[in-house]
DNA sequence: CAAGTTGTTTAGAATAATTCTAATTAGACA
DNA sequence: TGTCTAATTAGAATTATTCTAAACAACTTG
């Protein structure tokens, strides 16, 4: 009974299995990545972040591979893309409809779910054009 | 009768009483882009943008001084920043309740009145904090 | 399993928007 | 006009992000 063999974890399996079907190569780095992107609740991160987090768990991974990864999870609709500070940009787990508080001092952005805004008039997109997306923004002084 | 004495026009004088007003210097360069972002309608610019504007204007102002500009304006409430997209910023010299599209492919914003968007459910912020606006994006593919 | 193929990672250089520094210039106002 | 203070500027610095091209690793096929 060798020490060597490790048995994949639940939430190991259920990475892999994002990424394979999403149709991502589960490499080591996306690997570790993904988990620490999705092992628990919802998250708004930047690259930054995210690169720190895992030397803090001795995942070797260079910056390069963090960006590539964020932006290929996000390509293939495993995170969305946000930037509402010029300074930098958030990738967000939660994928679904939902809008955001946005703590101006802090920088820090919550979830706000899809059913706590209504918005009962929108206008047309000009030309017929197709809505991508809408967000709400709604910002936090102090 | 001399050619030099030249008499401010009136949107001279508007620029000059806007900028006195607000608190701020009227100097040479920021009354020509004042000018340039307030001569005509509503806009959403880049510093880039408008530094290409004032050299196509002959108006001699470094780069550094429409940042600095752009920023006091922002500043003293005669513009308002978006960053939208997370490569550069505009600013948008409407600064009265509105909200936008952003047209994903050219990168341009274009204001939707305050009225055409009528929410009616926003979550309370938390903790009490202030609500310092809520900012409504429409996002159009293509 | 052993190629062979293709996608991924990486160090480090490059880019680009923005900010900073420190010296010069120019409004304000007595 | 002279003094004071704020604004402008060239150029360097900073910082997030992207690029390059070489090494590497996952997948496929035989
Ligand atoms: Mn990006
Ligand atoms: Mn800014
Ligand atoms: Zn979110
Ligand atoms: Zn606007």
């Amino acid at each position: 009974m060798s020490m060597r063999q490790k048995k994949p974890s639940a939430i190991n399996v259920t990475v892999l299995e994002r990424l394979r079907a999403a149709g991502l190569r589960p490499t080591r780095q996306r690997l570790a990545l993904a988990k620490l992107l999705f092992a628990r609740g919802h998250r708004h991160c930047s690259a930054e972040q995210l690169f720190n987090e895992a030397k803090g768990h001795r995942v070797d991974v260079s910056l390069a591979t963090v960006y590539n990864a964020l932006h290929d999870f996000t390509a293939k609709g495993l995170l969305r893309e946000i930037s509402i500070d010029s300074s930098s940009s958030y990738f967000d787990t939660n994928t679904g409809n939902h809008h955001h508080f946005y703590f101006e001092r802090s920088g820090q952005l919550e979830d706000i779910a899809d059913d706590q805004v209504s918005i009962a008039a929108l206008p047309a997109a000009p030309g017929g054009a197709e809505i991508s997306r809408v967000d709400v923004i709604i910002r936090i002084r102090a």
